[in-house]
DNA sequence: TACTTTCACTTGCTGAGGCAAGTCAAAAGG
DNA sequence: CCTTTTGACTTGCCTCAGCAAGTGAAAGTA
């Protein structure tokens, strides 16, 4: 199995498949990690501890849930039902745009904010560890390079099919 | 906040937080592109397709389940119950390791194998697509080393803790 | 104005995963 | 030997996510 057509062989090469491994490894295993810490300390998911943050750096901690949805890489019904679980919880609070009925808007409330601030810093610790402390500064420029990249492809993926 | 102290700060400067957000869009987006990928054409997940694709690279296509779950990144509860699922398929055969009854072995049938075989091109295809094409070379070589240490100190958090 | 289309969002149903508790086999300790 | 401990695996309960269908608001069209 000479690798040497590349997009076209039905299979990974050696190199590829390392690369593979590696990062099948970390879309599997570092969800669950920060999954487990922050259940375990806050008692929320990864995913809902990253809604709160966007709507916390959002204008106003305010945002149309199909935007929210999207930078979040979120399915409608996913958020949808977060946000159920986060208003059962007053940390935000939903009503219809005033300028257009069909859009919802999300606003963190004070107590969503304080929920955040007191999750932050043993959430970031964990990603610090677990991500930035195994790299060294150049390490870090080229995986963002790449990351982006590879996300920019995904979100494409997503949204123009 | 200049981000002068790194591993104390609990805040990410402004170059982490890019990193992040690449990082956060690639384990969250590129898993549900793969799964969806998978689900329509073979009806299967992409946790599941990389079960078979271990255990068919396996000597005899055999392995025991706590070695299988390892390398697999899942727990013991998820890959038990992958495997009920692919026995109903008969992809899969569970047996006592006769060797030592407290382990289970595992082994690809041939209906398994064929299955594996039958999705991968499309699969593969979608991840060169998604990971390999958007990279140069050396971007490919930099994303291994970068991510292999990540998936180490990981693997490490899962296991030793 | 009425009808259709489009779009944002929600709901119902089903399937999968996490955790904690249970089962069973082998080893360890008396 | 018998008991206790350890370790591998499974089961039950609950939550969460995806999909497809439903609701309701605005825009386009006759």
């Amino acid at each position: 199995m000479m690798g040497l057509m590349d997009t076209q062989s039905p299979w990974l090469d050696d190199d590829q498949q390392d690369l593979w491994q590696a990062l099948l490894t970390v879309v599997i295993a570092l969800p669950a990690a920060l999954d487990r810490q922050l259940q375990r300390d806050a008692g929320i998911s990864n995913f809902e501890y990253g809604v709160l943050a966007r709507l916390s750096v959002a204008d106003e901690s305010t945002m149309r849930l199909s935007d929210l949805a999207r930078v979040c890489d979120s399915t409608q019904p996913r958020l949808s039902k977060a946000m159920d679980r986060f208003e059962a919880r007053d940390w935000v609070a939903r009503r219809p745009d005033p300028g257009d009925g069909r859009y919802t808007l999300a606003t963190l409330t004070d107590a969503g904010r304080h929920k955040l601030v007191q999750s932050a810093p043993e959430h970031v610790a964990q990603v610090k560890r677990l991500v930035f402390d195994p790299l060294s500064a150049a390490q870090r420029r080229h995986l963002g390079v790449a990351l982006t990249r590879i996300a920019a492809t995904v979100r494409r993926e997503v949204e123009g099919s």
